[in-house]
DNA sequence: CACAACTGAATTGTGCGCAATCATTCAGAC
DNA sequence: GTCTGAATGATTGCGCACAATTCAGTTGTG
């Protein structure tokens, strides 16, 4: 079990999704809408790309984007140039709420340099694996 | 984004669940399935060590082992010395099913050590930081 | 014994994560 | 213009993951 990597990453992600669970918790958030607003905060999107970017299908996305602006957070609005797409942006609420939750899960960032002597090292093998993982999921799809 | 550890962990995360996920297709397995036909290879356990080892609840686990069970990978049954516990075991074929599948699932093992370089200094960062954010978590919680 | 506190597992409800499917819209070929 | 095929997002269904609750069984205390 312990020389397991897929099992280290399986708990490690479960753990931290719990981590944040808790600092989201006042503001009512999961983690995936967490991603959404942080997403978001750099500028307005198509739901396509947001799900580009956090490697969600739409499946995922539309429920989180429904809850997510029936409370207010986002607008959805079709273009206007492209009915198919969708665009999604903050609205004022959800900047605040952005910026409140930003500064909140600072408070987690000790506890991450404890376990890792060199982030960008960590960062880096993820993303090494995580393109490597979504190869193999591709070339068998494919075959 | 790309500098949050947390996410480069739940992309990576999603993504070897995808993997797993293909190679497991032809057994009709989850992942969280394998975790436990992999604890329970070893020995028989009660349904709680089962969910220390993985860190996983009875809420994710009973449902997990009622399918299981319906399917004949495992065993369930009361312990006398405490009828509050549930010793789970492999059945024959659940035994079968585990060699075969932890035979097929190590065609992702190249796709892992190409992109880590030293496999035990990742298992051991992950750990640390799953022992971290439980830990963030507990505190939290108690106080 | 009586009874409160605790433990182990199951159940219920919510929210992902993804496969599969569908309707709508757009673009290119003719 | 019409037809075909692709793209976009929504919907449905299933299986986790977890909080909260429930319930049976056990343990500790007097």
């Amino acid at each position: 079990m312990d020389e397991l990597i897929c099992f280290a990453l399986y708990s490690a992600a479960n753990a931290t999704t719990q981590a944040y669970r808790q600092v989201l918790g006042p503001w009512d958030l999961t983690y995936t809408q967490f991603l959404v607003l942080v997403v978001l905060a750099g500028d307005a999107r198509t739901v396509s790309v947001i799900g580009q970017e956090l490697g969600l299908d739409s499946g995922t996305l539309s429920p989180v984007l429904t809850r997510m602006e029936s409370r207010g957070l986002v607008t959805r609005r079709r273009r206007v140039d492209d009915e198919r797409s969708v665009t999604v942006a903050l609205t004022e609420d959800g900047r605040r709420t952005h910026d409140a939750v930003a500064a909140a899960v600072g408070c987690l960032t000790p506890s991450f340099l404890g376990a890792v002597p060199d982030p960008a090292e960590l960062i880096r093998q993820l993303q090494g694996l995580t393109r490597n993982m979504k190869q193999l999921t591709h070339e068998r799809r494919a075959s």
